[in-house]
DNA sequence: TGTACATCAGTGAACGCGCGTTCACTGATGTAC
DNA sequence: TGTACATCAGTGAACGCGCGTTCACTGATGTAC
């Protein structure tokens, strides 16, 4: 072995290939490592095997990537509330249906602070605005990001009759709320050492509360 | 004026007096200004007019100020708490009036992240527990910390029925996820170009929710 | 009341670290003829 | 199909920054006698 740190790709041309993705995907793993104040340029183009200023011919500044990252975050977590609304069975009542996907879309939210928080910290603290909420780069595998489908779910239950259309408006960034803030408290909060036990009841009894109170 | 950095505080002894506490209050400037990770020893140190590494003599490191730092911004929330609830009125109905508590303890902690946002974000993103969530240095003025000022609302909400005992249990943890995340979601979030009156309606009907989703 | 001395709370200089970013450069690629 | 050359995507070295932290030190304080 040479001594030194060897670049993690091994390259054999002068240029990289596809660095962009590359870059990327070293950002990604460093976000999911250590939150989004991890997603440090140099870091990335060490992992990359390419001299720190080649970041430049593919991104304007340390911002760029980590928004760039930020999306990909997004769309991890869009993943996560797929996977949950998957396993939602195809119950003949639609009420009930639809209650279960709204559980599904903040269940799905919840494991995956869990499963990935510095994925996680990174999607929802960096993005600057609501309006970047659809940006195409965050979506899941379905095409939706995670705002969208908490969306569609929300619809899904005035369609069926599970809200009244009038309180439909703002009821995403109620719930949104509700979940984000237990994600944050257990993430980097005061919440950060209870027992997994707790946090799974935790969480489903916040979801209880979102849907009483989302309900009137 | 002579050339370079003046000290804040001009000192005439060798001995800065209390520097303890300046440095304390010079942490406390530097969180309300940029939040945690703005509380760096060499700025305290600068404020207070004194060589970086006095610190040591006060502090065992930077995390021992930081820390400091955010039960002295948690006793700033209990404030904000504070006055919210001395402004409920003296009602003759006492669920009535446990209601008005419970909503003035949220309205509080809403109003104190939007009003110190650098603080607020110390104050909470830095205890490492819940178990500290007590320290009799994050109490406000009425001598209880934001936490057991939430709790004392609730069981006011119990003692006059608006709330079943057997629920009482964890609700605070509910109750503190949907009002933190509004504020995290505001403050670091997607939300944060949300304008001031959609954020007041918004922490309106959360308080609402809330308030529904807890009475079952 | 005065003095010797231990203790305490600062100083000054330096260390190593990792970061973002800029500069002038050069090897590789691909296009026009 | 072959060659000249513009363009592109990297390199290497360096910059300045601010941080936390350690070292040996010295001025000020207070206590014992």
């Amino acid at each position: 072995m040479a001594p030194g740190v060897l670049p993690e790709t091994a390259r054999r041309t002068y240029h990289h290939g596809d660095l962009h993705s590359a870059l990327l995907d070293a950002g990604v793993e460093l976000a999911r490592a250590g939150g989004p104040e991890a997603v440090v340029l140099r870091g990335a183009t060490r992992a990359a095997g390419v001299a720190p200023n080649a970041a430049y011919r593919h991104f304007a500044d340390r911002d760029a990537l980590l928004g760039a990252v930020a999306l990909r975050a997004q769309s991890q977590v869009a993943a996560a509330m797929e996977h949950e609304l998957a396993l939602v069975g195809a119950c003949a009542d639609p009420l009930t249906r639809a209650r279960a996907a709204v559980r599904a879309v903040g269940t799905g939210y919840l494991r995956s602070a869990r499963a990935e928080p510095g994925l996680f910290r990174t999607a929802f603290t960096v993005n600057d605005d609501l309006r970047h909420a659809a940006d195409p780069a965050g979506r899941g595998p379905g095409g939706r990001t995670p705002f969208e489908l908490l969306g569609d779910a929300l619809d899904g239950l005035v369609a069926a009759g599970g809200m009244a259309p009038e309180h439909r408006r703002g009821a995403d960034l109620l719930a949104w709320s509700a979940v984000h803030g237990l994600a944050t408290l257990l993430l980097t909060g005061p919440l950060r050492s209870l027992d997994v036990e707790t946090v799974e009841v935790l969480g489903g009894r916040l979801l209880d509360m979102v849907e009483r109170g989302l309900a009137s």
